[in-house]
DNA sequence: ACTTAAACCGACCACTTGGTCGGTTTAGTT
DNA sequence: AACTAAACCGACCAAGTGGTCGGTTTAAGT
């Protein structure tokens, strides 16, 4: 089946563009047109592959920004080693991405769930729920380094991972709004102060 | 010139309820005709006092969402103690608050910053000006903490205060899409953590 | 009472939006 | 070559959108 392989493309290119321009604009701001003028598709088409715009923002971010947020956040954490170096070292290197990126527009996943925030939408569960992926890995992450000896003992796993996730969604935002590299130098001096403290001290375990 | 006061009230009514809607439901997403018909006011009106939309969000973003700020996390700060106590205190209330107003849509600042990331748009810089306020009373606070032997010498205050506002930026958005308790406590109990650390060591003094 | 200038009204405009639909092209199947 | 079903086209639509403008009401100054 070609046409098979050809729908498949076509959706693609259309999900592809569309988070390009969701991004760069924002959902609202964007039109279908505006989607498809760049590909030179028609409406017709559109519709033909998805019911609606929101149906077609879903399949976004279930297809691509799902993707995005495991690559970058959640499959670095997934290292045998202690996790306080590995998670500096995941977000360092996501600021990093942004940073060098001057079409860089924020935390795609927190951009996205600031536009949606009105209840009801069924898209914002969506995006949720990405988020809550990276949270719980965060969370295993650390809790094996405190079973490993890496954390100290009377650290909250949960507490921990709410806070670095909080200060990663605030530092995107800032950094889309210009002066990026030393926003993310701050930061990261900041976050490895803090990341360190975490940490089990060596005197005690011997 | 009883005029001239009706003017101002009229104007202020449709900034206090410009911005109810903005920030409930998004600037793209709410229309002139939505702020008018709750005000039983016309276009005529409104284009009388405001020369465009964007004017008009301007003069939002000058008039109301730059006292809140003040308000709320600048003037708080200006107390003879250790800034320790006082920025948390300051950014637990400013949770509480946000915690008990079940309309709560995130940091005000943060969710326009986002939506008006692109560039040209002469928009951004005010919402930018006002966060550099905040940014700058922080780390005068930081900054008055070290001399007065409250914070140790070792702390970058510049980096510090990026940190804060990054972290208090992340949480409101995470709080805005629900389990605002949790997180609020999450948070908070993170936060001490963190600003415990920048602590002048009590035995070193002496 | 009359004037004047504001505050305000609401019909109107050009334009864009998301979405529809009858038709045409394209590519596998027989 | 004929058939079929998909992928795709593009004109069209109703419902908004931000913004305009000629007119009416209101209230202060004289």
């Amino acid at each position: 089946m070609d046409k098979n392989r050809k729908r498949m493309e076509t959706m693609h290119r259309m999900r592809a563009k569309g988070l390009e321009l969701f991004y760069q604009k924002g959902y609202h701001a964007t039109s279908i047109d505006d989607i498809l003028n760049e590909l030179s598709l028609s409406k017709g088409a559109f519709y033909h592959h998805f019911k609606s715009k929101e149906d077609f923002f879903i399949s976004i971010t279930q297809n691509i920004i799902m993707q995005k947020v495991y690559a970058l956040l959640v499959e670095p954490l997934a290292q045998d080693k202690s996790p306080i170096p590995i998670i500096i070292d995941t977000l360092n290197n996501a600021l990093e991405t942004a940073e060098h990126n001057s079409m860089d527009c924020g935390f795609m996943l927190g951009n996205f769930m600031t536009e949606f925030k009105r209840g009801e939408n069924g898209v914002l569960q969506y995006l949720k729920d990405i988020l809550k992926v990276w949270e719980i890995n965060l969370i295993s992450a650390l809790k094996n380094g405190k079973s490993d000896g890496h954390i100290a003992r009377h650290v909250n796993c949960e507490e921990v991972a709410t806070y670095i996730i909080s200060s990663y969604m605030g530092i995107r935002t800032m950094m889309a709004s210009g002066n990026a590299k030393m926003l993310k130098y701050q930061y990261i001096q900041q976050l490895k102060a803090y990341m360190h403290t975490l940490e089990q001290e060596k005197e005690t375990i011997y």
